[in-house]
DNA sequence: TTGAAAGCGCTAACAC
DNA sequence: GTGTTAGCGCTTTCAA
């Protein structure tokens, strides 16, 4: 195969050197601009074509910003790397995907790899199973751009891009509660991630704010899956008191809960059933199944601009910036209630 | 921020060569025991960590695959990724990710940008306004890997991976048929994209394998939506044959079907649906719908095997593979018409 | 088994 | 405005 042609060949064929053809090439000001169209028309006949490798050694600039998140089987995720791309291309850069698969030794290794390929920075989403935070670590210690989106951790002092979820959480309940409905359970994950902390601490507030006692056996800590949407409301079935609503931690876990519900013929909206993502089977279920959109476009959209600006800085970590996202409420029918009585 | 440790960093400190380091740190056989194990010793106490560029520069090969594929917003996509990286990233392989957006143009940009990235192949899956395909050959002449799959052309001489669409349709029709249907709709994709023309043919013999007439009222072209779905039952339904059964472009068209039934009273699987991708909600929704299954993951594993083997020989095209897979029909409630009489 | 040295292709002072 | 010249950090012959 053809070697491929260099900037020498085309200093040579043009009797410069290989300098006017760099400068040529990246419109730097400091060349005639016939100089210029003599080297564009020759790299053109040549078939030309840049070699991003060695010049991002030369300048240390890799223009390629790394992502990590746990898996791209997961739609949020998907939506959220799609906009980085789409977002980040705009400005010439291009993205090398790494998934954590939910595990911290991958992630670890997700971090590792992304360094030695000399991203410019790191867009990253935490793996369930994380709990140390050394990796992130040394991304800032590089002088790299981290930031840090929906699934966060207070350790790491990057810039963070995530939905209110307090916010999410009070929303949801707050909902419930004006639809009327008064015992309601939650089920979400154990696991020890910020964002289902804080909507379990919405629900909480908003209960209190409208004067509902909380019970603990009203929430179940397990797994979110449709699965353990079955099981948690089983279990919340069973329970001293008996929900009129169940809160589902993302939109599996309510398909689960109102597979559960169907099972014992218990009626939605009668007993409400609401999850967090809206994911886009949540409009054409039965019923249709009320959510809190996690706006993952907004998400990676607010990470690909944080990154753009943090990257021009000399000192990236001067000003750390939190952008949160509104969360927004989507009414269906699984928690309509009023309007069927 | 300090400099990063070299090679050289741990050849001085250990009054030895780079080149004797680089064989350490590359497990290269011909290098004593003992010397491999002071470097890494001292590699590990620098806190060394190898700079791919360079190595890539200097050894040639990235490391580094190309995926491109028209939305990360569409699941089908999201999960041959996955698949894709999770495979690669077995064999130290990074993944560049590119997103055509469905546009053409986009779509040259995305090999051009790979291939100035020095990626070492690219897995690709075409927009659905590519018709020309002189930019996939280029990849070809420099001797890269190309793979294309899912939604490939024919004028493209590379490796393959894709559904056998052709059976993937028959067996859609042939379940239905199986089922006791007899006029079955079709609505469909005006695209020119062969996988939706091979399922068109395939619903076709299996029609006529059956004995039943073809009529073209009962074929509608237009796009692969909800609303299209909508849109085409509505215009099915008014076709001097009535379909007692519709098959679904994709699952999104199938629900449109399914929602456009519904609204007119139509009991499901009185009158049968089915689609195709086998979409996670396919199964949670009401009446959860038969499909047929594209194995994404299988197919984005085939691809990354394909590639590496590909990768491996000195004429990456000396035998051309393609890989076919099997399409796997998944029945549920929406044709489970004998089930219910 | 190890060292010396020439690149890989491009960038970026610095000099003219 | 253009040329000269060091590198960037690593790999890889070729010698020793």
């Amino acid at each position: 195969m053809n070697k491929k042609t260099t900037i020498y060949d085309i200093a040579r064929e043009l009797g410069i050197t290989v300098s006017t053809v760099s400068r040529a090439l990246n419109n730097v000001p400091t060349i005639s601009e016939a100089t210029r169209q003599l080297v564009l028309k020759k790299a053109k006949e040549l078939n030309y074509s840049v070699n991003k490798i060695a010049s991002s050694l030369s300048s240390g600039k890799s223009n390629t910003i790394g992502v990590i998140v746990p898996t791209m089987q997961i739609h949020f995720f998907a939506e959220a790397v799609h906009s980085i791309e789409k977002e980040l291309k705009k400005h010439r850069y291009s993205l090398l995907l790494y998934q954590s698969n939910e595990s911290y030794a991958d992630e670890v290794n997700g971090v590792k790899t992304l360094l030695e390929a000399q991203v410019d920075g790191i867009i990253a989403s935490l793996s369930l199973e994380t709990q140390q935070t050394a990796h992130f670590q040394e991304v800032i210690r590089q002088g790299k751009c981290l930031i840090i989106f929906d699934r966060t951790h207070q350790d790491i002092q990057a810039p963070v891009v995530k939905l209110d979820d307090f916010e999410a959480g009070y929303l949801a309940t707050r909902h419930l509660i004006d639809q009327g409905y008064r015992n309601i359970g939650f089920i979400t994950t154990n696991k020890e991630i910020t964002i289902f902390k804080d909507r379990v601490r919405g629900f909480e507030t908003a209960l209190q704010d409208a004067g509902i006692p909380r019970h603990e056996s009203l929430i179940v800590r397990g797994n979110l899956s449709i699965e353990a949407g079955i099981e948690g409301t089983e279990q919340l079935l069973q329970s001293p008191i008996k929900p009129d609503a169940i809160i589902g931690g993302d939109d599996f876990t309510a398909v689960g809960i109102m597979q559960a519900l169907k099972a014992q013929q218990i009626n939605i909206p009668a007993t409400g059933v609401i999850g967090f993502a809206n994911q886009r089977f949540s409009s054409f279920i039965t019923p249709t199944l009320s959510s809190i959109d996690q706006q993952a476009n907004k998400m990676g959209e607010e990470c690909a601009k944080l990154f753009l600006k943090m990257v021009k800085q000399k000192d990236p970590y001067a000003a750390i910036e939190q952008v949160v996202l509104n969360p927004i409420l989507v009414k269906r029918e699984s928690t309509a209630r009023n309007q069927q009585s």
